[in-house]
DNA sequence: GATAGTGATTCGAAAATCGAAGCAAGGGAT
DNA sequence: ATCCCTTGCTTCGATTTTCGAATCACTATC
């Protein structure tokens, strides 16, 4: 249970800075994060569960990914499984715009396909 | 140049489904792809340059990663470096909530640290 | 021709991720 | 109590990704 979670203030990969921005890029940009973040916020869930949900993902990362967002604040470990907290509620709907880009996203990537 | 970058509508890393916003979830979820857009937002920016401004990233990745991008059509090659092209720039716009947020998060984590 | 800048590749080393197995704890049910 | 099942989570060797310094091929300028 290491506390190496990005957070804003600190400095992260890619930038000495600790812009809080900055922080956030690294934190999310580990693999499956986001997706936690996305299984999270349609329900509370188990650790088996959540690992059934994102297709298999390895125990071991979502360990590692779980330990992150919790020392971020963005999670909680209820008796009926993991929370996102008020804050890690606020990041996913802050993400929300990305559902309605990734269909324009596979609108063009349709018509592009159909050009060539 | 593979094209192994992820597309909607194509299985990727976690998802089956084809799922558009799957896919970019995992496209994003690779280290430095949203840093790589979020300094291309700032300006159109040369090879050099951008691995300069992410603080040295290694050559190898960002190759991989402008490629990836390019082939998701979010990025072009002009003689003044790499833009944004118009999706792009709406994935960027998508994310823009990050940057509030992310200063919200700085001030929470200030404030529990100053709890403990 | 020499020098310097560019986008990009190579390749061995390091780090992150995978995944199957297993551990310890907590219920039920018998 | 024992057996059985589920839970959150760890371990550890194998695989994949990322790193980073050197280098290539090309262009422009002197």
């Amino acid at each position: 249970m290491g506390a190496r979670a990005p957070r804003p203030g600190v400095p992260v990969r890619g930038s000495e800075s600790g812009r809080p921005v900055m922080a956030a890029l690294d934190l999310l940009g580990r693999r499956w994060t986001m997706r936690i973040l996305w299984e999270l916020s349609q329900a509370p869930t188990g650790f088996r569960e959540l690992q059934r949900r994102c297709e298999r993902m390895s125990s071991s990362v979502l360990s590692t990914r779980l330990d992150e967002l919790t020392g971020a604040r963005l999670l909680t470990l209820h008796s009926d499984g993991y929370h996102l907290t008020p804050l890690g509620q606020d990041l996913v709907e802050a993400l929300s715009p990305l559902d309605a880009w990734s269909r324009r996203w596979a609108r063009e990537t349709d018509n592009a396909a159909a050009e060539d």
